[in-house]
DNA sequence: AAATAGCATAGTAAGTTACTATATATTACA
DNA sequence: TGTAATATATAGTAACTTACTATGCTATTT
């Protein structure tokens, strides 16, 4: 119901990927900048960057830059890399607690879920820099 | 991001309480006809109460009833009364690794969940009930 | 070679979830 | 009055999640 730390986090890492010319930062640069705990943003931006979000170069001088666009990212691209979210709620597949054919719950599920997602979608990394940004 | 079990059993005890002339039903009645964990359910149906979404008359005969009609309880209210979510998520105030007055992700998030209770306030109970038991 | 990065694995303390167990309080009814 | 049937309160538990930290390895630049 809330937004999670994982997704707040997420977020500030990736509004310091995405001003200017997005170059390339590195998790340290980025954890300083926005005052965030490396080793956690660290697995953060490994999920990110499995989810195709982000790209990684390594060695020294290496870093993280945006694999596309910031208005082609969206907040739920980005809850789903970092929030795992894999348990789609299929009423009566999750326990034994279902009556099975007569529990006809699951199609309202899927229903908030898909209207949650399109809420999530709508909100794009562009548009929260400038929010961030205090764009008025 | 999906319906936690909680919300559905809460969900589905209510619409035993739903039917009819909605009168009192026993915790056990309620488990047995859709096959819950009463211990668990009872739980479920304090909660509820606390919330003020149904009503309780102890002693033997004793049971739960809906406190208002049907299509004045929303799926949020049950939400809010069964899972806890008492995190409001204010950004800053979470931790120490928010830099404070430069951190502006704060009105993004409150806007985000005005907008989920918005969806989850739209489906009453009574609403659901049509969906459960089949009404085409 | 050395410094600087990413990356992988795992550990940890606190909290949540999905339960169960036990004991107590309240009421109906015989 | 007694007892069965209920609600209610507290607490315990195993598995999992959250929000971290620690260690070590690999890749790249200088």
């Amino acid at each position: 119901m809330a937004v999670s730390t994982k997704t707040e986090y997420a977020l500030r890492a990736l509004l310091e990927l995405t001003g200017d010319g997005g170059g390339s930062l590195s998790a340290q640069a980025i954890c300083a900048r926005q005052n965030l705990p490396k080793k956690y943003v660290e697995h953060l931006l490994g999920a990110m960057k499995n989810a195709g979000i982000i790209e990684s170069s390594q060695g020294s001088k290496g870093g993280y830059t945006l694999s596309r666009p910031s208005h082609k990212i969206t907040l739920y691209d980005v809850m789903r890399a970092v929030d795992d979210s894999n348990h789609e709620m299929e009423c009566g597949k999750s326990g034994p607690y279902c009556r099975g054919e007569s529990c006809r719950l699951g199609g309202l599920f899927d229903e908030i879920a898909t209207r949650q997602r399109r809420l999530l979608n709508s909100y794009t990394l562009a548009e929260i820099g400038k929010i961030y940004h205090g764009a008025t």
